[in-house]
DNA sequence: AAGTTTATTGACTCGTCAATCAACAAAAAA
DNA sequence: TTTTTTGTTGATTGACGAGTCAATAAACTT
């Protein structure tokens, strides 16, 4: 029964078939029977379109960072102003799509996948890279030289609210997280201002 | 060649080894074997101590929380009033045994496994009280009602801080990563004064 | 209609690894 | 000195799981 065309619809079934499954186990070990049963298909079609468990693993992880970015700039769309562009990246940071349980949970294995895999620690770098230099770029006007460690700031303490989202029980409060990181940057501008 | 009283010194070189062999795996996939080896022993005699893998992963938890908590005490044992005791914390948290690249990689995965692992779990929540404690109670005559709000965010910071240094390559920066949780605390106590 | 490409899976291989066990060795206790 | 306790390991078991393969089938091409 092939109809014909099926490869990027697998492809993307199993993209999200495995952040649910390594959200919901809160590991990478699972195997990849189960992501393909989630995925309504068997493995070893699993294994036709990607080659390999760690090629899954890397389609998900670029699949996260991709909606992390599209949030991001979605946020950045209707900001003017630095203040505004950086309430807007903070923001972005925790969007819907992003900050969801299975989806932080897989990011954080995913952050323990780029200790051993070279492009997974690339693509991680990417993220961070861009996240520093967009918050940079807005907080030089603000606060001059003290935009390189303020950006660093910032993106440590969204890796933290992150992480600390994995391991609370019940559903992570968007709310919360947001007013935490944005209380420090609030600090941070009216130093200065 | 039994040498009698060896229980200690094996369960001692077991959790050494299995903080290093993890560290530098930067993943819980290795074996018993492995870590035994390191430990100089055979994995028999690994699970003869520990019953299972997962038991030696929690001693060597426990060893790396313990050492946490021995760093901020020793940091906090000459600090007096509220604002030294603040920097006294930060300043332990970052000490010269817990922020190491192996224990730091190791502090990542643990974090990982208390996703899954109720006791991992229940362990780094104890940690995570009583530091998130211990800050806002330094914090109350600081900054009064803030100082719930603040230590939510020293902690996540802390964390978020570690966590990139488990990604950053070379030797984490000590200095810097204690800079930049001290800045955070000065801004927020800037503020109120 | 024959041939080719795409889709799909059940069954199998091969390696790995946690955990167990039987056996051996040396110290301590009886 | 026998017995018991403590220490130690090589060999084995049993399970599990990634990846392969042969086979089947439906579409599309010529």
């Amino acid at each position: 029964m092939p109809k014909l065309g099926a490869e990027p619809i697998r492809r993307a079934a199993l993209v999200k078939a495995t952040i649910e499954t390594v959200g919901e186990a809160g590991s990478l070990e699972v195997t990849v029977a189960q992501i393909a049963r989630r995925a309504g298909m068997s493995s070893a079609l699993a294994h036709h379109y990607f080659g390999s468990k760690e090629q899954i693993f890397l389609a998900a992880m670029r699949s996260i960072l991709t909606l992390y970015g599209a949030e991001v700039r979605g946020a950045l769309a209707t900001a003017t102003g630095p203040e505004a562009r950086l309430r807007a990246i903070v923001a972005g940071s925790f969007g819907v799509g992003s900050f969801r349980r299975e989806v932080i949970s897989a990011w954080l294995n995913f952050y323990v996948l780029s200790q051993t895999q070279p492009e997974a620690r690339r693509l991680l770098h990417v993220y961070q890279r861009r996240l520093r230099s967009n918050l940079r770029h807005e907080l030089r006007p603000l606060v001059g030289s003290r935009a390189e460690a303020v950006a660093r700031g910032l993106g440590a303490l969204i890796d933290g609210v992150y992480i600390r989202a994995a391991l609370a029980e019940g559903a992570p409060d968007r709310r919360y997280a947001l007013k935490i990181v944005t209380e420090y940057l609030e600090r941070e501008l009216e130093g200065q201002a």
